[in-house]
DNA sequence: TTGGTCATGTAATTCGTTACATGATTGA
DNA sequence: TCAATCATGTAACGAATTACATGACCAA
């Protein structure tokens, strides 16, 4: 349920409305931790309930701003100490990569030809985006540029393991 | 919804019951598609109701033994060919990482430092699960090795990039 | 005045986890 | 006979997705 913690994070930062946080999701968290407006909403007012955010401001149109509490600080601080528990490593790729015999060789080389196509393409969006932050100095930058090399080399890795999967096809 | 396509792929190879199919996920699957007990039969009886699988025989103790249909081949068929979803990347790691301003510099090193010890230990792991797999030759440990490299290149990414990420948290 | 954006929600459904329930069979 | 294993299920809950519903405000 790291939705929550995510929000926390955000709300940290700077006070925000629902609204507010599902833009910021979209722009900056949508790769590491995709969710919908409704998960949302829904989130922000059980964590409103539980004391972890209040309601500071109200504004047009039924917006509602919320400010992080004390409470809501030590439940984020908890969350970045304890330790991360790893992600789940439920894989379609690999699944398909176990039943590789109960394809026909051409299936088999097109599954990992895509998979390397993409990873690719991955690697060539991130190397473009790396090029146009280096440009940048904030102090935001910093995790942002290192989450970004993540992303980087996992995409390195598929496409390099990908290659090595197709000419192992082949003997 | 690939637990399906796993139950459809290992009953492809052979028959099996519920219970068999459990012991086959938690000695060959768990690490790529975890699931429960729960999951599985509920799933089983989904696949029968839907014409995917059919129950070959009865046992002893309820024992119900499932055949793969030709209807069940084709879905099986189907997914295999579709493209793969790659998956979600929901990364509680890297979310940490986004708000890795907000931890202190201690704290922001031990998470790091954790993971990296986390991503060593996996690669020795499965560097010594490599080593004891290569006096074997069986037709289905060539996709098994596959899957083996796909984890070891996974945690040495990881390791490497925890060991470049904590060297950049000191600049 | 009307269309776009701001803004918040509900409902239905699926997938997954944990815990519980039940009983048959086999081997020591 | 009794404990372990075989064998299948139900119930409750949480997390996530998709679709739908509603309305206020602002600018052209």
């Amino acid at each position: 349920m790291s939705l929550r913690h995510a929000l926390l994070g955000l709300l940290a930062d700077r006070s925000a409305s629902g609204y507010d946080l599902m833009k910021l999701f979209d722009t900056s968290l949508a790769h590491v931790w995709p969710a919908t407006q409704s998960q949302m909403y829904g989130e922000l007012n059980r964590l409103a309930e539980a004391g972890r955010v209040e309601v500071s401001a109200e504004g047009p149109r039924r917006r509602k701003e919320y400010t992080i509490t004390a409470q809501g600080r030590k439940e984020l601080d908890d969350w970045l100490t304890a330790p991360t528990q790893q992600s789940p490593r439920r894989n379609e790729l690999l699944l398909k990569v176990f039943f590789l015999n109960l394809a026909t060789p051409e299936q088999a080389r097109a599954i990992l030809a895509e998979r390397e196509g993409r990873a690719t393409a991955d690697h060539e969006r991130l190397a473009a985006l790396r090029t146009a932050l280096e440009s940048e100095d904030g102090p935001l930058t910093v995790n942002g540029r290192i989450a970004l090399e993540y992303g980087l080399r996992w995409a390195e890795m598929e496409r390099d393991w990908a290659r090595w999967a197709t000419g192992q096809l082949e003997r």
